[in-house]
DNA sequence: ACCTGAACACCGTTCAAGT
DNA sequence: ACCTGAACACCGTTCAAGT
């Protein structure tokens, strides 16, 4: 709401938005959410505490604005290319990276709902799926859920790598970890973890990450994908869903 | 660590491990993780904020712990059904029901990485893709994306829900909001989203929900689909995974 | 062994007072 | 119009002191 006015010469010096998101992301990279405070923001601005809030709103508006100010930036840099699919994998991995990089970024983003950050992801994301000439009644469960597996493995991954840096691992070190603390488990109740620990140690997120990808474009363009809301015999294949659930306070 | 003595005979007062969890569950569903704070939890259970802590280490593990709870209930809940794919559909519907009622339940499990309740959710979907026979290297990720879309969209519809909530919006008035306000964005930067927002005004997101995941299994069990880490030819495909940007601090 | 509750070192946020 | 910094109402956590 608040726009720089150009009364003031001296531009390199003043308080403005632009600066404090900035050096809000410096601090949320430096040490998460946590490490996020008015007053270590403030010291670093070289300015007091209540100066911030002629500029920001509240913490969480700082922090939807540092989301969408990384968000907005990696959009940017994902440029196209050859095919829509090819597109599409870029700018999943462009997150992936991103995500990686600010893992803050994957906790403050759920909260944005209709708000930028995921609407400029859809978008992106969209456009490439419009170039695939589905269905129109399909375009959304697609852009759905490729955003949502977007979104879930880099969050996840992101909070993995937190978790390693905590606890001052890296990543071959948490792999081994994680891998032998599930083939300790209980043999009776969790035989599929134990069977699968091997494959965990070796795997790749990265390359996991864009195998789901393909799988999920696989399932859009096969012939007999058919969208929920729109197809002529309703949700009868489904009927196992309650409706009743959906109505709560 | 600290277990029950069962020296006391008065067992149903003193205040225990399980009794803390309990309560600690209903004051996040009250007001969410804000509303979670040792002194309100310790005027819930007439006691002082510091008794608290000789039976749980800290709030993270608190909170970890209301989580596990939860979730341990859902994966007791849902039972075998006919087939490995409607017993995975009935599964996912019970964790996104679950998050949708306690969304707090979607933040924190994120961070729970190896232990409890990842580890749970992955044995439950685990042992239903082994009764699909894959090749052993393909298991991990096929239960890694449906893992990681699973909780991906449970998590966004529970924020999204609270989201509304906080706004004092029912579902239809969200999407009719979110709806209108897509449809509203500049048509030059955001011509595809607002293409879909009479798609989202429409859409069921628990009927989209099980559409992604019949997408996915169906791109799991179709006869092309290869696993990443373990294909003769590497990723090579994906060459344009710089392989680098995964060496971090 | 378990509980009490005051105290400590922080938070986000506000607001009269300055320029 | 913008900034200052003390003050307010909270937090999570600790710990001497009790039973």
């Amino acid at each position: 709401m608040v726009k720089k006015t150009p009364g003031r010469p001296r531009q390199g010096e003043s308080l403005t938005r632009e600066r404090i998101i900035e050096a809000a992301i410096e601090l949320l990279d430096l040490s998460g959410e946590e490490g996020l405070t008015f007053r270590a923001l403030s010291e670093r601005l070289a300015t007091g505490p209540g100066a911030i809030y002629w500029h920001i709103a509240n913490k969480s508006d700082l922090m939807a604005a540092a989301c969408d100010a990384v968000v907005a930036r990696t959009m940017h840099e994902s440029v196209i290319v050859t095919t829509p699919e090819q597109t599409i994998r870029a700018v999943a991995l462009g997150l992936f990276d991103a995500i990686d990089e600010h893992p803050w970024v994957g906790s403050a983003i759920t909260s944005s709902v209709g708000l930028s950050p995921l609407v400029r992801i859809l978008e992106h994301v969209g456009q490439q799926i419009r170039a695939l000439r589905l269905p129109d009644a399909q375009q959304w469960s697609a852009v759905g859920t490729l955003m949502a597996y977007i979104l879930g493995v880099s969050k996840q991954n992101a909070a993995n790598g937190q978790f390693a840096r905590t606890r001052g691992l890296d990543r071959s070190d948490f792999l081994e970890a994680v891998s032998t603390a599930w083939s300790e488990l209980d043999p009776k109740e969790y035989p599929f973890v134990r069977s699968v620990a091997g494959q965990f140690r070796e795997h790749d997120d990265r390359i996991d990450f864009i195998t789901g990808i393909d799988l999920i474009l696989k399932g859009i363009s096969s012939p007999g994908h058919r969208s929920g809301s729109r197809s002529k015999r309703a949700a009868t294949p489904h009927s196992f869903v309650s409706p009743d659930k959906r109505a709560s306070g």
